[in-house]
DNA sequence: CACCTGACGTGGC
DNA sequence: AGCCACGCCAGGT
């Protein structure tokens, strides 16, 4: 993927607060040209050691995704104070712009 | 170049 | 709620 694509995506994740997540979607939206699956494809892709707060990024309707990590995810956020309804879903007060 | 495979989103049923 | 196409696009084979 472009250089500047994967840029944006990371600093954009970066800036997410503790306790708050965002979605795929919204981050696409937020840079120039990239659509949720290849917000998707720079989280798969990141370098071992990275220190982004990838646990804070979940599917719309806030869902996790499902993949690998998502029990480890699952953990980060409840650790954050991000809580859980029922379903599985993050209510919408825990969404960052 | 042609497929195949994903940490996705949306709309229809 | 759950399932399923479809559109989408980056990487790998």
């Amino acid at each position: 993927m472009r250089v500047e694509l994967r840029e944006q995506v990371t600093t954009i994740i970066a800036q997410i607060p503790c306790g708050r997540v965002t979605t795929y979607g919204c981050i696409a939206k937020m840079t120039d040209g990239a659509t949720a699956r290849s917000v998707g494809a720079v989280l798969r892709t990141l370098p071992q050691g990275h220190t982004l707060p990838w646990q804070r990024v979940v599917s719309a309707g806030g869902r996790l995704a499902d993949h690998e990590g998502a029990r480890r995810q699952r953990e980060l956020l409840a650790a954050e104070g991000v809580l859980f309804d029922r379903r599985g879903r993050i209510p919408a007060r825990f969404f960052w712009p």
